[in-house]
RNA sequence: CGGGGCGUGGCGCAGCCUGGCUAGCGCACCUGCUUUGGGAGCAGGGGGUCGGAGGUUCAAAUCCUCUCGCCCCGACCA
């Protein structure tokens, strides 16, 4: 078998997950984020991806194939050939059309059930793909976790009831976490921004792990979870000391930009100062107002104003377009649209910049000196924040992996490309949409990341490449090259994958890598054993390895996996 | 896209600053002998347009310019 292990990890590897896949043969790169599966790496995939399809079929979703190559003609229609950006990889044929290739597959499925489906009585419907998308990432990495071309689960339902909506999300929601479960993972299931796939509902499974790319905060006194840039805060209390109304009063402060230096300088706690964020978007520019001690979340910040896009809005394209200096910038007599923190009109008396170069106002009141677009939670949850839903617990921060994401889309596509159905009432209407992902390889580098040590991988029995592994001690003696093969086809005809060691190298080399491949079982099979009758089966996991009757043992071997 | 770093046999690196013998080391590979329960020992051997192009120079892996690729840090996503 072509399993090429390395002593040493590629220098261009950072993340435990990326460097024991490529040491473990399972992956080689090709370009950047895009890689080669091994035999290794593709059978893992495959166990990965067996059990995604017994879960999606356990609930009634069924299988198609979609293609990868699509016409841009359909992503006009729903508006995404212009909205999706750099990302989508465009190509033209001989003729000069325009196709691109799929980063995920709302447009094709939804073209297909809109020329399929005329009835309330042909719904609800599930379908489902295991496939190759594309997406040109600015910045991919950490190897299979992030990669450009990528294997990947995309689920579609389609409805004629938001009741109905809401139970194949359940469904799914619950099969999801039966594969999650399944393949060996420590998973959270989180609130989550619904991002550029548009819709109005979602949840986001995330593998905890410290080399995560986003952070959850979830409840330590409940099971509410979400992803920071979600996470909502508890109802504001507020803050303490100094509420009396005071007029509004212009102080000099030269230099004094960061709320660390007003503290200092005016002798203010931070929760006496508004800090004022300006953002740019397909809006303009916009105004964010949080206390001083909080951070603004830019995510939430865009969802209550329903933007497409927002950005922090650099320090330059602010002074040219409005004259403000960045650090003094205040909401008193700003002429942009404000949007504070629900946190911010409890306060009664602030400190603010005064739009004017090394000057503070104090003294500030919402509703006499300023006003206000729109009022909400905008800030960013900090660790140790009470939780939004329960009375006793706080927010705990982690980092996690996402492997699979959920979302109720609403009508926003089926609207867009009018997928249209006849209610009972002979009436035309949009259908409603979910759509559900899960990365099949982020779910096997997240399970790397989760079931390793300092020797390699320790795969969970269900995922791992082969269960057992035959250690021949000298593969040239004849006695232990019968044994090591009898035991080879024994467990193939049991049902076991197996993967026999033949090379003629000494077996600290074969320890060394079966340790690196991570198989469950490891059967070592050696001249002093085998005269007595014995071989030796050793646990990857614990390490902890016993003498057995040989070949008697064998056919309890499938037994022994299961207790695993 | 912005910022930083790196490209030298298959892998991991040294050499570059301060140009100068035949470009070196470890691992891997090939041959032979020995060894054979935790990455063997000895001996011999093969393999490199120093990412590419141009320039400076008597002389370039080394200096300069351009270019390509890859990696890392920030805004997106499975």
């Amino acid at each position: 078998m072509f399993i090429p292990t390395l002593k040493e990890s590629p220098a261009d590897a950072e993340v435990m997950s990326h460097q024991l896949m490529v040491r473990a043969g399972m992956i080689r790169q090709l370009a950047a984020g895009i890689y080669s599966i091994l035999p290794m790496g593709l059978r893992v995939l495959r166990k990965v991806e067996q059990i995604i399809r017994e879960e999606m079929n356990r609930i009634g979703a069924q299988e198609v194939y979609l293609p990868s190559v699509q016409p841009s003609e359909l992503w006009e229609e729903s508006g995404r050939w212009k909205l999706y950006g750099k990302e989508l990889l465009r190509i033209k044929d001989r003729h000069n059309r325009s196709f691109c290739y799929g980063p995920t597959h709302e447009e094709v499925i939804t073209d297909i059930l809109r020329k399929e489906i005329k009835s309330y009585r042909q719904l609800p419907q599930t379908l489902y793909q295991i496939q190759t998308k594309f997406r040109d990432e600015v910045r991919p990495r950490f190897g299979i976790m992030r990669g450009r071309e990528f294997m990947m689960k995309d689920a579609y339902s389609f409805h004629s009831s938001e009741g109905s909506t809401r139970k194949t999300y359940a469904d799914m929601a619950g099969a999801y976490s039966k594969i999650f479960e399944r393949c060996g993972l420590n998973y959270k299931m989180v609130q989550a921004d619904s991002g550029s796939i548009g819709g109005s509902f979602s949840n986001e499974f995330m593998v905890l792990a410290d080399s995560g790319e986003d952070e959850i905060g979830f409840c330590t006194g409940c099971d509410y979870a979400s992803n920071v840039e979600m996470a909502e805060a508890a109802q504001p209390s507020a803050p303490p000391a100094n509420q009396e109304t005071e007029a509004l009063k212009e102080v000099h402060t030269p230099d004094k930009k960061t709320v660390e230096e007003i503290v200092e300088f005016l002798s203010v706690s931070p929760d006496r100062i508004v800090k004022t964020i300006v953002f740019e978007s397909d809006q303009g520019l916009v105004a964010g107002l949080v206390r001083g001690d909080r951070e603004i979340n830019p995510v939430k910040l865009k969802n209550m104003i329903g933007c497409e896009w927002l950005y922090p809005a650099p320090e330059k394209m602010i002074y040219e377009q409005t004259g403000y200096p960045c650090g003094f910038i205040g909401p008193v007599g700003l002429k942009l649209k404000i949007y504070a923190d629900q946190e911010v009109p409890l306060m009664k008396n602030f400190v603010t910049g005064a739009n004017k170069k090394d000057t503070h106002y104090t003294g500030v009141e919402i509703g006499r000196d300023i006003v206000i677009e729109k009022l909400g939670d905008l800030r960013r949850i900090q660790e140790g924040d009470a939780c939004p839903r329960c009375a006793s617990g706080v927010y705990q921060i982690k980092r996690g992996i996402e492997v699979g994401h959920i979302f109720i889309l609403g009508t926003k596509y089926s609207q867009a490309m009018k997928a249209l159905y006849l209610d009972d009432q002979g009436k035309e209407n949009p259908m409603m949409m979910g759509c559900y992902g899960i990365g099949v390889g982020r779910t096997a580098a997240a399970a790397i990341e989760q079931n390793h040590d300092e020797k390699g991988i320790i795969w969970p029995p269900f995922i791992a490449p082969f269960q057992v592994i035959i250690l021949p001690v000298n593969f040239s003696v004849d006695s232990i090259r019968t044994a090591s093969e009898t035991t080879y086809r024994t467990l193939w005809d049991s049902g076991v994958e197996t993967l026999l060691d033949d090379r003629p190298d000494r077996l600290g080399v074969k320890f060394k890598d079966a340790e690196l491949l991570g198989i469950p079982l490891q059967i070592v099979i050696g001249p002093k054993n085998l005269e007595t009758g014995k071989i030796e089966i050793k646990q990857r996991k614990t390490g902890n390895s016993d003498l057995y009757p040989f070949p008697g043992i064998l056919e309890k071997i499938p037994e022994m996996l299961k207790s695993l």
